[in-house]
DNA sequence: CACCATTGTCATCGT
DNA sequence: ATACGATGACAATGG
């Protein structure tokens, strides 16, 4: 555990630094919520060469880049990631069934409200009032009951067992209406089912009107053209390979429709309806005809209220889609996802896959992003008029309130759409005034944090585009400025293979040397030479392998040399008194050059300088022992186990100083190895780490499309609620048969899967109530 | 001569 | 307490 911890926070550390020096900032929380592999490398150590880091080493390091290791939130981390992956499974999530209840709550004054309600107890008296739904913190608000307004009515669709009611003219115009918009949103093909195809075209030719009307599309005929971006007509974004999945949708929000008719069959009577609705706060515009009420709901999504992820979100979003396309990094759903032509930057920034279980459909993202849609040079003035348009011509249905319309809807929870009641916990059925959702509050910490986190990261100049760019670059040259990582991958070339295979093989012989020498059980100190990454066991082994020959000290030499070394110094008498002893075991070319000073032997040049090379080949140390006439060479000196080293120096009477020579050069020779190891070990990190960089911006690069995907699904689900609720809305009635006026009634879903009809005021009031606690809870 | 990379060495810390 | 490895810092060296 220990051990992990030190890999996890060392290695997310070491990252660190090197990310800020290559220039790239990093949000460290970023990566650990997003980075699954390479933290998990970095966790088991593989990629990690610093596997003997020792804790000064952390030390250091935060020292020196003041990163503090709190930043890692291991527990966070795989709480967002839980979190997303349930989010991200809410494409494929089963709606459990459920029973629908529903009461109507008379307007009250206050509390009789919550005496008619049922047992699930809406948190009425929590209500403060949504009024103001259009403050700056809508944004997430808004999602969040979306989220859980969208749940609760697929929910109710789901449940809700088919029957064939007759549908009004009426009903019918909203059926279509909620077709377009499911075509705008992109919704996922699969979910539909092909049954109204007919009906559908006579639509999509309406929608090809206006498609037409935009611009061509390169290297398409118009016809295609004209076929494909059919789906656009309302929100002004063409999808060219999105029709089919378009008509789906229409044929299901139908179906759904139908069933949801069904559902709430008992529409006239008491106004009690049967619905699995959790918790619908509002989304009701306040004044609306039918056709209104659905543009009412839906231009709030369409339009800007989108506020939950800004306009950054939005690029990002955008720009991510395309870097996704331009990199090949994609995961095999993405590939799927966008597996349009590649020529046509429309059709490939807005095809969508056919098979896709999630929607692609880039325009239902715009859609509802309308508000950042100016930003984008990539649209078309035309394309981006459209989707407000059609808006514009809903929207008079639902002229007064357009914010009561975001107000509702940033007030409904998503949590209990998304989760069965009982997953929800306690919380919501003992408190179904407050409307906590668990889900919601999952969503808003897990998703909406990643969310704004990838906003932040691109904020800061880490933008999809880059990654993208990198992404291309990574197999030939990463665009990261990683220029130095090159080079030292480069310099490390020579060394390439034994770089990779020295870190564990270095790592290995630390510890088998430190086993073996505390157990003593190597017998053979060669082998740990070997191990080790000297390069001077070679020179010392040719020394050594040169034999032991009589050997002359060269006194001028060892003072200059020994000067540096403390120990040398007191020695240095020691050695004027003492007499040649040729009985060392030196290599003898190297006493050659050592003894015999030039002048003597002239004609020995060519030995001569043979001398001097093998001379210059002698470290220090070795220059030194041989002045000092240590008995032994300096390899066994430094790579025998301490046993051994002991036995061989008892098996000599050596002078004090000579010990202490011995003593130096094995403390020096082993340093020296030890340097070169962390030096390879180093740079073995350095390269290691650079890799994990281009995984980790591969990892966000797919994280982001991944993102991309959900929200677009979210929005998805957001509509369909949306519709669903103004479906079942626009069918109560009350005791005389009237409708209820949207501006006076909304429903609401109660923890328990019931829905209620309450009064708006209450509605928004808890919506109110509901938005304030998230943000607490995140402060 | 300045600059840079490499290498050796020392001091220090932790095991 | 000792030996040892790891590593930052410094210096020497060579290009």
């Amino acid at each position: 555990m220990l051990s992990l911890k030190k890999y996890l926070t060392e290695g997310l550390l070491q990252f660190t630094i090197l990310l800020s020096l290559i220039g790239v900032r990093v949000d460290v929380d970023t990566y650990l919520t997003s980075q699954l592999p390479p933290l998990r490398e970095i966790i088991l150590g593989p990629s990690s060469a610093y596997t003997q880091t020792q804790f000064h080493n952390l030390r250091n390091t935060l020292d020196g880049y003041g990163i503090h290791p709190k930043s890692i939130d291991l527990d966070n981390y795989f709480t967002a990631r839980r979190l997303l992956s349930q989010v991200r499974a809410l494409d494929r999530f089963q709606v459990p069934t459920t029973e629908v209840n529903a009461w109507l709550v008379h307007r009250d004054p206050e509390g009789s409200v919550s005496g008619s309600q049922p047992s699930s107890g809406l948190a009425l008296e929590s209500s403060s009032g949504l009024q103001d739904v259009t403050g700056p913190d809508n944004g997430v608000r808004e999602s969040e009951t979306e989220q859980g307004f969208s749940e609760d009515l697929e929910d109710l669709g789901a449940v809700a067992p088919p029957v064939s009611g007759d549908l009004t003219k009426e009903d019918i115009d909203l059926i279509d209406i909620l077709w377009r918009q499911d075509i705008d949103l992109g919704a996922g093909r699969e979910i539909f089912d092909y049954s109204h195809r007919q009906k559908e075209q006579d639509v999509d030719k309406e929608l090809q009107d206006g498609a037409e009307q935009e611009d061509t599309w390169p290297g398409e005929g118009a016809e295609a053209l004209a076929r494909n971006l059919l789906v656009d007509g309302e929100t002004g974004e063409s999808f060219p390979a999105q029709v089919p999945g378009g008509e789906d949708q229409r044929a299901l929000s139908l179906e759904e429709c139908l069933r949801l008719l069904e559902a709430t069959c008992p529409f006239g009577e008491n106004a009690e309806f049967p619905a699995d609705i959790s918790s619908i706060t509002e989304a009701v515009p306040s004044e609306s005809e039918p056709p209104g009420l659905q543009n009412n709901l839906l231009s709030p999504l369409l339009t800007g209220t989108e506020s939950p992820f800004d306009l950054e979100q939005q690029w990002q979003d955008l720009m991510s889609i395309m870097e996704m396309q331009a990199m090949e990094v994609n995961t095999s759903t993405s590939e799927i996802l966008y597996n349009a032509p590649p020529g046509d930057p429309l059709s490939t920034n807005y095809s969508l896959a056919p098979n896709t279980p999630i929607n692609q459909n880039v325009s239902l993202h715009q859609a509802s992003l309308g508000g950042c849609s100016q930003d984008f040079s990539l649209f078309s003035p035309e394309v981006e008029s459209l989707p407000v348009a059609g808006s514009s011509t809903l929207l008079p249905l639902a002229p007064s309130n357009s914010t009561s319309l975001n107000s509702t809807f940033g007030s409904t929870n998503l949590a209990g759409l998304f989760f069965p009641p009982q997953l929800n916990g306690t919380a919501n059925d003992t408190a179904g005034p407050e409307l906590p959702d668990p889900l919601g509050g999952l969503l808003d910490e897990a998703m909406l944090d990643e969310i704004s986190l990838m906003d932040l990261a691109i904020e800061e100049g880490f933008n999809p585009v880059q990654a993208s760019q990198l992404e291309e670059e990574f197999d030939s040259d990463s665009g990261l400025s990683l220029d130095s990582s090159h080079s030292p991958s480069s310099l490390s070339s020579p060394e390439g293979s034994s770089s990779s295979s020295s870190s564990s093989s270095s790592s290995s012989s630390s510890s088998s040397s430190s086993s073996s020498a505390s157990s003593s059980a190597s017998s053979s100190f060669s082998e740990e030479g070997a191990v080790g990454y000297s390069s001077d066991s070679e020179t010392l082994d040719l020394e050594e392998a040169e034999g032991a020959v009589g050997y002359q000290p060269e006194y001028s030499k060892f003072c200059r040399m020994s000067y540096q070394d403390p120990s040398q110094l007191s020695c240095l008498p020691y050695l004027e008194h003492v007499g040649h002893n040729h009985t060392y075991n030196m290599a003898p070319s190297a006493l050659d050059s050592a003894d015999l000073p030039p002048p003597s032997t002239v004609k020995k040049g060519s030995k001569e300088k043979q001398a001097d090379f093998l001379d210059k080949q002698m470290s220090r140390d070795e220059h030194r022992a041989r002045a000092m006439k240590i008995p032994f060479t300096n390899d066994k000196i430094i790579n025998l186990p301490v046993e051994e080293f002991n036995e061989l120096l008892s098996k000599y009477q050596l002078s004090e100083a000579q010990l202490s020579l011995i003593r130096d050069i094995r403390r020096r020779g082993k340093n020296k190895m030890a340097a070169q190891n962390c030096r390879k070990r180093k740079l073995d990190t350095i390269l290691n780490l650079e890799r994990d960089v281009e995984d980790l911006q591969r990892d966000k690069a797919r994280l982001l499309q991944e993102k991309v995907e959900f929200l677009r699904s979210l929005r998805q689900m957001k509509q369909k609620v949306q519709s669903l609720y103004q479906e079942v809305f626009g069918r109560l009635r009350d005791e005389n048969g009237r409708p209820y006026s949207p501006s006076q009634y909304a429903l609401q879903y109660a923890g328990d899967g019931s829905v209620l009809l309450i009064p708006r005021t209450l509605a928004d009031q808890q919506a109110r109530r509901q938005e304030r606690k998230p943000k607490d809870r995140r402060k």
